[in-house]
DNA sequence: CTGTGACTTATAGTCCGTA
DNA sequence: CTACGGACTATAAGTCACA
């Protein structure tokens, strides 16, 4: 029953719902972009895409991410 | 402290994680490979590939794959 | 500081096989 | 049934100038 969830989160955009995590986490931790994406060892731009939900990224991208935000990969895409 | 996971799971490679955790929930519900593969809309040899961790997929695939399934994305990179 | 279009290079993803 | 290779096409990775 904790993952009736599972049915919600396949109405939203995997890369939208991706796009609002690391937004909401990376406010929390009070970064900018720039300052962010310097310390994920990621490009400013590419950051800014993901964040939209204009990107369709790797897993690889996404563990990076997620190292960087100090959260599990999949935390991220839930 | 639910997450000292994300401590260790950043240790292993996230496509193998990736990998195990596609195989161990398709063989759980008794299919092929191909079976599934057609059941997902993915080729064949492609998700052979993932279940070695040969492969560094994109998220939508990830949420395909989580969809034929029927579990969380997130869940299958844990 | 962030969004966006355009762009090149790398690789994701498909499809044909064989063992 | 699954692993794996080769060849191919579609799209992600990664960067930039500018709004």
């Amino acid at each position: 029953m904790s993952d009736i969830r599972h049915l919600i989160c396949w109405m939203g955009d995997i890369q939208k719902r991706l796009g609002k995590n690391v937004a909401r986490l990376r406010k929390e931790r009070g970064e900018s972009q720039e300052a962010f994406a310097d310390h994920a060892g990621i490009h400013r731009t590419y950051i800014s895409d993901i964040e939209r939900g204009a990107r369709n990224p790797t897993i690889e991208v996404v563990a990076k991410i997620a190292k960087a935000l100090g959260v599990r990969p999949g935390e991220l895409l839930d």
